[in-house]
DNA sequence: GTCTATACCCGGATAGAC
DNA sequence: GTCTATCCGGGTATAGAC
């Protein structure tokens, strides 16, 4: 039952993360929270950010299956990358504000968490990604507390699924040079 | 000539913040630029908080600019704003990436930047609050580098902006309760 | 309105003993 | 694999002299 002592730094970092914002998230902190210092933490992870990373690595997966466990629609899609985003926000934050480190993470995490939103645009990368950075655009925002006091949220994410649900009569014409 | 102490405290603040980033931009620094030393600051100016403000007050007032004199359409608008935002990407981190201080902002900022997409989409402030957090979040990932490398962002952006045209027989229809 | 001196925090990371 | 001691850096802000 002895945990390996990386997998507990991790676990005592996302701790500290969800609790307290990333500030909370120092070397020192997580060392204290597992009863020892500082300067050992780097007998067993070279550096702050092998933690992040892993962090990170945590975050994706999660979100992926979220979406994964969602129904096929963009509505349930945008519901559960919602729920999940307000629910763990300093992790979705540590997870999007900034370049991943593909190097450091395993292979395969952004691509499964991509998945089912390329999914449900039947490929269409495009089309994938202006819907993803338009759910992106309304989490980061909220999360931020950068909309209207009186702003109408559930609204606002009804218009983004219906703006990017099918148009019949657009996708009946061929698109020029496809 | 004599300039305004807490103007050009702005000013240096500015400077440091687009040529360096947020971490560049502290009292010291701010002040080694011009020529005092840090505690002389704060005759002028209560905390760093209130250079902030001013920051974040001209951050929206450009932005918004450059909406109102880009043309009607949403292309056009969406177009300037990701440029504005490319061009000034710390100014926009700090204008949206956290909560404004409305009250030691000037009265009006937040909405005449909000004003020309608001008139794109005819008062509806729905649809324009999630236009605006797509474009939001377009700029936002390419900011943080976040998409993948082969990623066309050109045509995430036509996406995004097909997605938010008209859709004639979507607008004839009454909606339910309005 | 500027200065020096300082108080009070915080952080990541390393050296070397045990 | 843990420790202590320490190095390095940083920051906001205040007190009190001039």
């Amino acid at each position: 039952m002895a945990e390996d002592r990386v997998t507990q730094a991790v676990g005592v970092a996302r701790e500290l993360l969800e609790a307290d914002g990333p500030d909370a998230v120092s070397m020192r902190a997580i060392a204290a929270r597992m009863g020892i210092r500082a300067p050992s933490l780097y007998k067993h992870v070279p550096d702050k950010a092998a933690l992040e990373a892993h962090l990170i690595a945590a975050a994706l997966t999660e979100l992926g299956h979220a979406l994964r466990d969602a129904g096929p629609e963009l509505a349930d899609l945008a519901a559960a990358y919602r729920s999940w985003a307000i629910g763990h926000p300093h992790l979705y934050t540590l997870a999007t504000a900034q370049p991943i480190p593909r190097d450091r993470l395993p292979a395969g995490v952004e691509d499964q968490a991509a998945a089912p939103l390329l999914a449900a645009f039947e490929g269409d990368e495009d089309r994938a990604r202006a819907a993803w950075a338009a759910a992106h655009g309304l989490v980061s925002l909220e999360l931020a507390d950068r909309f209207p006091p009186d702003a109408d949220l559930d609204a606002a994410w009804a218009a983004f699924v219906a703006a990017f649900s099918p148009r019949p009569e657009r996708r009946a014409q061929p698109r020029p040079g496809a």
